[in-house]
DNA sequence: CCATTTTTGCTCATTGTTGCGCGTTTTTGC
DNA sequence: GCAAAAACGCGCAACAATGAGCAAAAATGG
């Protein structure tokens, strides 16, 4: 690895990196750390809180699970916090202004919900509840899909998501999966799930697939898309096998780093 | 890792973690654990009690109760809450176990919504996210109409609400209004949510209007529905005036006293 | 290679924060 | 009740953090 100086967006990796493991970090600490004036720490600390990556406090800044508090559904079993938080950073690189984005349902996207306050008049469809409640409070154009709400998966799902679906074109939609596997493509739990990824698959131009790498290799029940339906795949670690095989099927890979 | 003086953020961090091990905790006592001045911890008392983070008291702080968690579709102050709560347990008693029931947006529907869970079986469509959330812990099937999120109301309203709510039948469509008069009927301030009222007035046996004295008589902007459409009303105060009005066009009315 | 733009680090005026002194208010002990 | 003690709040000075302006350095694009 050659010693070159880092580049913002390394910087600000590292940034969200430090505050993940210590929730707080003073400036003097970054300027150390990253071996940049307090002046540039600064600078990008203004530029981080204004896109809601963290909270901006006098001396420093603080990670932004720590005052905000995540409480009606507050999801014990997350476990990758941290891997599914860098995937979402990810993805937010793929978003533009003024987008139409789609997004499903599961924990990694609803991070990329989360950090679409950075983003300027984004129109956005979803199903998924909690991704709704998350940008109730937005500026973004918001639209649900109708359907029967899935407790489990808090998403509204079935045949009656259909129709408002199909009167819709999305440029990017951003999808969640319980398993992922080559020969299976997109599976999950829940049929009536599958139906309503799959009639999402066909309206997007662009579909980024969201994956911690827990789920890779996993095959689930109901098949919900194949390998072809996916563009972009983005997630935190890839055996050297499985990046050969979905390369060779057209796939464009996004890692996120341990 | 550098030592470094505690942020703000930091100190309160601590002082909400102190109090939540001793439920009380004094000045002295903070100033020592926290390295600080009696003063800064005051101020910092102060200020976190103004934010309903803790309760002060005279030598120190107390752990604030339960307040805690403000949930994700924060109600805002109501007005007129026991009326609403009398109208609801009237509209309550109009619900049998397994009925197909649609919840419409505003305060005194949802108060009917949280009342639900007295009820069994229930299949549960509605636009309104505040009714949505409360349900979505409960037992009875949910469906959410689809279409735009309208942050005002925190309705989805609009065209494609429609194609959702026309593939349905319900048996009692629950009703809220922002106007209510002889004249013009149901009156709302926005068109897509007008629209989207007048689409489950077709679709429903029996339409429930929920409205508490103080919408009675006064119009709005857009027509939602005229009187006809209308089986039941259900409110707190009545002139007899409408009433005989209302009684002649077919409607039953339904007093939930003042 | 040079011109242009962007990023960075420095200085400095401004602003926010902290601790202390002191007068006032509340509580405590009798 | 009443006086002493404790707690409090206010103003002030010292200090820390900040943002703006500017020049140097680095990246970018002919």
């Amino acid at each position: 690895m050659a010693e070159h100086r880092l580049l913002t967006a390394e910087r600000e990796q590292k940034i969200l990196e430090l505050l993940g493991q210590s929730r707080v970090m003073t400036v003097a600490g970054l300027s150390e750390a990253l071996a940049v004036s307090e002046a540039t720490v600064r600078r990008d600390l203004q530029s981080m809180h204004e896109r809601k990556l963290l909270q901006r406090v006098r001396g420093g800044a603080a990670f932004q699970g720590l005052t905000r508090q995540e409480p009606l559904f507050a999801d014990k079993e997350e476990q990758q916090t941290e891997a599914k938080r860098r995937i979402a950073l990810k993805a937010l690189e793929l978003v533009d202004d003024h987008d139409v984005v789609y997004l499903d349902g599961g924990s990694t996207v609803l991070a990329l919900a989360r950090l679409l306050e950075g983003r300027q008049g984004l129109t956005v469809v979803t199903n998924s509840m909690m991704a709704a409640a998350e940008l109730m409070n937005s500026r973004h154009r918001l639209i649900l899909v109708g359907g029967e709400f899935r407790a489990r998966s808090r998403t509204l799902v079935g045949p009656l998501t259909a129709p408002v679906i199909q009167s819709l074109n999305v440029d990017k939609a951003f999808m969640g999966t319980i398993g992922f596997s080559i020969p299976d493509g997109m599976t999950t739990t829940d049929p009536s799930e599958a139906f309503t990824k799959e009639q999402i698959l066909k309206r997007a131009t662009q579909v980024v697939l969201l994956v911690d790498s827990s789920k890779l290799g996993v095959p689930s029940f109901a098949r919900s898309g194949t390998i072809g339906d996916i563009d972009v795949l983005v997630t935190n670690r890839i055996s050297e096998q499985m990046l050969r095989d979905v390369d060779s099927l057209g796939v464009r890979v996004i890692l996120a780093g341990e």
